[in-house]
DNA sequence: TAAATGCTTCGGCTAACGTCGAAGTATGAA
DNA sequence: TTCATACTTCGACGTTAGCCGAAGCATTTA
């Protein structure tokens, strides 16, 4: 009857609050959790689990587990185009947001990701054990090299007593806010607890960014990053 | 607390069938009377008058009250490019229409675009007259040569009435099922008119396809294709 | 003037869908 | 193992909004 390919149901998925905020929120390019989507769509994680199965049935967004996260990210650059053609069309017709919070400069910043650290000094650290040898990177898969065990010793981490556990060593996570990769795993968390041991940097109660201290930043750039 | 321009409005408003319909079919450019966009969205004419109003609050369509008529055209430029883009998206998605019956096929040969002649044998059209120097085309802009003057005017076409109207003469218009440029504008419109009045073709009441007889796909090939 | 056509508004009905509580699975941590 | 976290599924509730019949304007035609 109609021609053309089917418009609306494409629209109609992006014509939800709560499904518009959760592609909003993807657009950085970075990849999020449901939890962390539930939280920027301001909906429970019920709720948006299901908008996130409609998403992911339609391809606009894709998935992928990683231990019991799962990060979400767009499923493609024509996805881009189209919200970012919308968002051209909705601010000419005058429909913008009534403000933005410059909140999450300290998340960008440094950050826990569940255990370990993230963010910029998250990758910077991750790059400079890179750098320095103490890693070796095989796709996803990370090792630990035998003169990095005598570096991560020396810093003061227990490498057996960690390889006891069941837990991976180390695991390679993906940062939101710059989609590049850094260090989780049993390593990634001794690392960031020993630092708050040192009292390089603290942790602020009820929220997820890492505070340097000045002795602490200048410290972890000459010897990890 | 969320950033950047509310997207989920103006989803919305396309997110709706009748809506999309609508905005589909305003997509060739032309300006269409409520009752036609009642038709084409397979909605009453009511329902279709509510959409047009929602539609035009906010300025996604442009009405222009000419008489008793009410003309519909496109709000402008951007709109268009975001309705190509959802289509993009929504074609490689695979959500092409469900019903492909055997409409199908006859729409893709040879339908009416509003007034003038899409699907195969309109791209056949366009190329043709463009292969015999009828036509000229420069980027999007189509005009007819001195010598397609003659021709159109032998085919029994009154280029000077048509061109006393405000309508372009001449405009072009992107083909779904091919992804090809065919000819839309008054011309495009006489020329079907004129294909209808010689017999070579008719068109199906109630529907948008268009029937060529066999004499007069003969004489369309020779005389146009 | 009256009749006809094109469009808008009003009222009520219906269906669809977003929402969340609660329970169920899966993975990691202790 | 036992607990905690992350996510999924189920069921029910409630709001929303599309839809059309009928009546109301507005404009053209006879």
């Amino acid at each position: 009857m109609k021609e053309g390919p089917d418009i609306s149901r494409i629209a109609a998925l992006i014509g939800d609050p709560a499904r518009a905020n959760i592609l909003t929120a993807l657009m950085s390019g970075k990849a999020l959790t449901a939890t962390e989507l539930a939280g920027e769509a301001g909906v429970t994680l019920q709720t948006a689990s299901a908008h996130l199965a409609k998403l992911q049935a339609t391809e606009m967004i894709a998935a992928r587990k990683s231990g019991r996260h799962k990060y979400f990210t767009l499923g493609g650059d024509d996805v881009g185009h189209v919200l970012e053609a919308l968002m051209g069309l909705a601010a000419g017709a005058g429909h913008l947001r009534t403000r933005t919070g410059p909140k999450d400069a300290a998340l960008r910043e440094a950050r826990v990701c569940y255990s370990h650290l993230a963010g910029a000094r998250g990758i910077a650290l991750y790059q400079g054990l890179l750098r320095r040898g103490v890693l070796q990177a095989e796709g996803e898969v990370i090792r630990v090299t035998p003169a990095g065990s005598a570096f991560l010793c020396d810093f003061g981490i227990d490498l057996d007593a960690l390889g006891r556990a069941k837990a991976p060593l180390c695991r390679s996570c993906l940062d939101w806010s710059a989609r590049q990769t850094h260090l989780a795993g049993s390593v990634g968390r001794a690392l960031l607890t020993r630092m708050q041991a040192l009292g390089w940097c603290t942790r602020q109660e009820g929220s997820r960014v890492v505070t340097f201290t000045p002795a602490g930043a200048t410290a972890f750039a000459q010897t990890l990053g």
